[in-house]
DNA sequence: GATCTAATTTGCAATTTGTGCTAACAAGAA
DNA sequence: TTCTTGTTAGCACAAATTGCAAATTAGATC
């Protein structure tokens, strides 16, 4: 995603208005590596500007992508995360806690499917699984098996 | 997944027992390689037998995953879809009509992340964007542009 | 700066997808 | 056949997101 201020001349340019939500929105999405949801966004942004709706939030969010500024990640059956990374890249999610992580993946852009040679492939995404240090440690702790079940939903495969 | 008749047994020796229901849903699910949603699934059980619940599908959908026998896919924001495919694949997804192929991809099992040093990795999952066959053809007619965006969440990456 | 208009924000209703709860029911053991 | 315990169905509820319309405001125009 640019910086607010290329937001501001982008959106403009579009004919769109350049509001307070709107400039605190591309604020806490730029360089933003956290994936958040739209509550969570909402939360941050009440806080400097009490008041602002979560409608406004998820509206936002929605042009942001129109404009090919982010990216829905839909992981593991939760609510939508956003991202405002459009480098290529991938990602960790931690089994235990939600967490994802960027992270770079050498050769998945030399990787092809076999079985679909009647589609034309655009993008392809590489979602590892895995469990990550603060979590390992608390299972440690606890005494857990390797893999529990906090998220019922078995995530891609 | 498992054969009806072996989960039949499997399901009596985990003190569960054999419904007509848990039947009926284990021939649709066995060797079906569409990935349905439950309202899917709840579809075509509800033509052979009028009356089943939608809750029951869910339950002994959540059943089987909780066994091991099928997996949850959530991919670009809509209803979770269930893939009793246990092998190791991967997914081709058009992102014009939503229809999910199954595909080998040699190479996954190699990939590394870099930048995760910290996670412990249980697991991989790649994810083509693509356009199928037929939505390309339909496309073409319409000269609608290579990209349209039917579906407004641009999927993982 | 005042006026005007179209875009925006809000708040709330509605939708979609899935789970919690429980009374009625039925599998399968005895 | 009886009995116990797991299961089903149905409905209420929850979570996440969108539809809608009245009130507001950015920014163009005068
Ligand atoms: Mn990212
Ligand atoms: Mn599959
Ligand atoms: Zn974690
Ligand atoms: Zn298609």
């Amino acid at each position: 995603m640019q910086s607010p201020t290329a937001l501001a001349a982008l959106y403009r340019s579009h004919g769109r208005k350049v509001t307070p939500q709107r400039q605190l929105l591309f604020q806490l999405m730029h360089e933003n590596d956290q994936h958040p949801t739209a509550e969570a966004l909402f939360a941050e942004a009440s806080a400097q500007m009490p008041g602002i709706s979560l409608r406004t939030v998820y509206q936002t969010l929605n042009e942001l992508a129109e404009m090919g500024e982010l990216q829905f990640i839909d992981i593991g059956g939760g609510p939508t995360r956003f991202d405002p990374n459009l480098d290529d890249h991938h990602h960790v999610v931690c089994s235990d806690c939600g967490h994802i992580r960027d992270v770079q993946v050498s050769g998945a852009a030399a990787l092809h499917p076999s079985g679909a040679e009647d589609f034309v492939i655009n993008e392809v995404g590489v979602v590892f699984q895995g469990v990550c240090s603060s979590c390992e440690k608390s299972r440690a702790k606890a005494g857990k098996s390797p893999l529990n079940k906090t998220f019922t939903h078995v995530y891609q495969n």
